[in-house]
DNA sequence: GGTTTGTTTAACGTTCTGGTTAATTAGCTT
DNA sequence: AAGCTAATTAACCAGAACGTTAAACAAACC
């Protein structure tokens, strides 16, 4: 993967663990096996999971006592948001919207 | 990369060259050739390029006698904006933005 | 039918990814 | 100091990503 700040984000967000993560993030911090729980893998995967969204500005992490916090960052996720705003603009108006739009409307008759 | 939807499309965005050629494609459809132009890398590769991005539903491709026209397509980039949205009211509410927000204001002092 | 133009497929090499296990670091607790 | 808990680092491996060149395919053109 190339290594300039939109492609380590959108790199980022292109694992579904990671975004599992970043889920579970968005109702509090959390230490690194709180977030290795759910998953059926290893913590030293999941270690290398964070560190990849550190590097990507979606997370921080802390120092307490021997536990890691992670949380959530907005910077990464603002990025990528922006980015991808810039087409909104193309979807709204085609017409898979509007088609759909249509097919809504019919079926509600 | 996973194969989920999401994993596909946000794989798709991390690579500067696809997303170059998404830009272009906003700006109208375009045959493979158009589209490699600008790129220092061979036909087969910008090729590869455009079968990832059309896979993650981000373009499709008609046929016009030996072109092969490609066309931003609304269905990907709004799937990737509805999941970075989820995420929205986090970073509005974020320090980092009231920060910025502050910093702004004392530059327009 | 042969050539030219546009594009894809095949085969290959190198680098990156995502996981593993084993060893290490860091800090608390006794 | 020894031992426990939390987390990272190191070394390794299989498979995917991204590029190459060479060959194949498709459709127009003479």
């Amino acid at each position: 993967m190339a290594d300039d700040r939109l492609s380590v984000i959108f790199g980022a967000l292109a694992d579904p663990t990671r975004r599992a993560i970043l889920a579970r993030l968005a109702q509090g911090s959390a230490s690194v096996n709180e977030l290795a729980e759910p998953f059926a893998m290893t913590l030293p995967a999941v270690s290398k999971h964070l560190k990849v969204l550190e590097r990507a500005g979606l997370i921080s992490r802390g120092r307490e006592a021997q536990w890691r916090p992670c949380k959530l960052e907005a910077e990464g996720l603002q990025e990528a948001s922006e980015w991808v705003d810039r087409y909104r603009q193309f979807w709204e108006s085609s017409y898979d919207k509007l088609d759909a739009h249509l097919k809504n409307l019919m079926k509600g008759t």
